[in-house]
DNA sequence: CAACTTTGTAAATTGATTAAACAAACTTAG
DNA sequence: CTAAGTTTGTTTAATCAATTTACAAAGTTG
């Protein structure tokens, strides 16, 4: 049985047109948004009236006159509540709290090294009460709680299979929910960032986006007409595990040549130590001597750049992405992948996808993961019946 | 200016609901559509008087009773209007006459060698005049004409390029709906296969499926969540040209080791010739060489299947999709790269997107094409205010 | 200051869905 | 064969969100 169509529908979809458009332009007069939306005036007063007395949006005051009566400006209440973001990590948990317009206000880090489900869970709950706790009173207090994964998880917030965490099976959604009571959401960190980046970083105009988080591994999150694209069952988006050796080095996938055997972290390193011999070698030391002028340290970046380009020209020949988007710890080191994938894109992509594409470095950095997860709950925020509809 | 909602929405979207149930379920009862829908059963006749009223949709006469008043049996009317679906081929056109339920009616096939714009439209108009012109009386006529070309189009019909035609820039839609005054939609080839497939093939369950194209080089067509993924720019679905071996041969579309120069028939063809010299080498033969068990031709398929499950590999672990399909004319010599492609599907692909993961090869062969160019213009037929709301 | 604009609200109208009642048609138990 | 109960599909009145039309309030402009 599917949605039908009714009058509640109706003012369902009006009333988010609505709020979204005053998100977007505000501050903006009941007018301007008839005209926006194509909405008649009288709609638009009683949504905004609606949407008044729910908290979500304030009257600020008089605008400028354009010839007649002065319109009443109209702001979205971006602090009328507060969402969780988490980025669990392999070796840390970092926490944001964020108002719904998704600006940062508090943060919690912590390392951990125990990977255990127990520890990391104590860990996980700890990092949300601290952040949670610091939170603005407002109208709707904590909204929901979101959770990015290095892993797999299933529609209902399970975590299926988390390599590097040891994990398998574990309801790591319903977990929080009872701690919190509030809604959680459990997504793949990729998936995450790439909601990150879509609704507060460089990929604002783009309907079309692929997110490519560089990693240990290297993930994907892909978003399609606007919206997150899951796959079938979930697993959509490991782009990390495309072949691009067919005969090419065995990854513990199954798979040989896989991308990321030659374009994530572990490659890079494999790759330093291989020409470094006996220095220690980690991101941050390569980093530190490509800025002193390093040549063998930069000759290491700009060979990840070229296999990091092989891998986003098959990611445009197959989705024609707007944009796609290189995050991750990787993406600091810009100044010196940036030419190689750029020339590999130029040279080896097919011209009509590459038309009008853009590929860029993240600018949220590692925040595209945080940023995500809380954009997710405040997604499930305005979803749910409470607001759209009371 | 987006869709808003109103009481017009409200109708259009409940009277595609009704009619889609009727065309899925047919013969049902309003009481059953109402129970199906959760419309109430006074909404559900007054939607069902429209539909018969504008003759999408008839009586049959009384069903059985389970113990009660006995039910008017409803029935979509299939023959209420006729499409014509096009493949347009570089060296033959095809095309089909189907009713609305996709049932093909008329079919007729020309032989063409000259590529030139002017010849290809000649005879593309003839072979539309032939089985439009032999359309049984209906209610609505020819409602449209679909048709699937060799290349790359936009989303007004013009064909922006098409390699082994030497197109360019050609307003294809434009001057086919100019001699018959019906909409026309134009499409790839394999974006018309996916969408046959989907609606009249082995797709008809998949919300997400990928229909692989295997001629001289390989398309791919592109379905999620029930609906085909275009791109930002309508040039997705180019994996024929995914590298999977990021130093082998050059292609030229500038990329090296695309998948195609693999897993194509023309790379079928040219490791027969390297395998079997002098001979006579073709798809046909090989297939009949294959058929009496000749080692070296069935060595060569199996090869290919090979290749194929390498790049099926790499569309599950990207995509994750419930269903991919394997169609052309290579889908004839299933028996023997089955067994090869399932083979490295099972040992490389990730087993998560691969638990619910089916691959089969097309149950319509070369006929997917043709199907789907005449669902894109039955789709547009429904989605036209005509009959959706009058 | 009069004429014109622009903004936002109010009242009456429209139209699709729903809920409730009902008539017609049929089955079944005794 | 009859009475009771079921199922189907229509009718009628009520609901409710949007639209249309009108208008008051608050500006600007010459």
């Amino acid at each position: 049985m599917k949605q039908t169509g009714d009058l509640n529908l109706v003012k369902k979809i009006n009333k988010s047109i609505v709020l979204q458009h005053i998100r977007s332009t505000s501050p903006v007069s009941r007018a301007r948004l008839a005209e926006l939306t194509g909405l008649t005036k009288a709609t638009v007063s009683s949504l905004v009236a609606e949407l008044i007395e729910s908290r979500l949006v304030d009257e600020i005051g008089a605008g400028e006159s354009s010839g007649g009566r002065k319109p009443v400006m109209l702001l979205f209440n971006g602090t009328a509540g507060y969402a969780v973001g988490v980025d669990l990590g392999i070796n840390y948990i970092w926490a944001a709290l964020t108002d719904l317009n998704g600006n940062t206000v508090e943060q919690y880090r912590l390392k951990h090294n125990n990977t255990s489900v127990e520890s990391v869970i104590a860990d996980l709950i700890a990092c949300i009460r601290e952040v949670a706790g610091r939170a603005p009173d407002s109208a709707y207090g904590i909204v929901g709680i979101g959770i990015g994964i290095p892993g797999f998880s299933d529609e209902r917030g399970n975590v299926l299979f988390a390599p590097n965490l040891g994990w398998e099976n574990v309801p790591l959604q319903q977990l929080i929910e009872q701690e919190f009571a509030i809604p959680v959401v459990i997504d793949n960190e990729a998936n995450a960032g790439a909601v990150g980046e879509k609704q507060f970083g460089a990929g604002q105009e783009a309907a079309h986006l692929v997110y490519v988080s560089i990693g240990m591994g290297i993930g994907t999150g892909i978003i399609i007409k606007d919206e997150l694209f899951r796959g079938s069952s979930g697993f959509s988006g490991e782009m990390g595990h495309i072949s691009i050796q067919y005969d090419g080095k065995p990854c513990r996938c199954g798979n040989a040549g896989c991308w990321e055997l030659y374009a994530s972290e572990n490659a890079l390193l494999e790759q330093a130590r291989a020409v470094m011999p006996g220095g220690d070698v980690s991101v941050e030391t390569l980093i530190r001597l490509a800025e002193e002028g390093d040549l063998a340290a930069i000759e290491c970046f700009e060979r990840l750049g070229r296999y990091l380009g092989i891998g986003i020209v098959n990611i445009i020949n197959s989705f024609n992405p707007e944009l796609i988007v290189i995050g991750g710890r990787l993406a600091e080191a810009e100044r010196w992948l940036r030419g190689a994938v750029h020339e590999v894109v130029e040279r080896r992509s097919l011209p009509y996808p590459r038309a009008q594409l853009q590929v860029q470095f993240s600018a949220l950095g590692a925040g595209a993961t945080v940023l995500g997860a809380c954009s997710f709950a405040i997604g499930k925020f305005f979803a749910s019946t409470k607001v759209s509809v009371e």
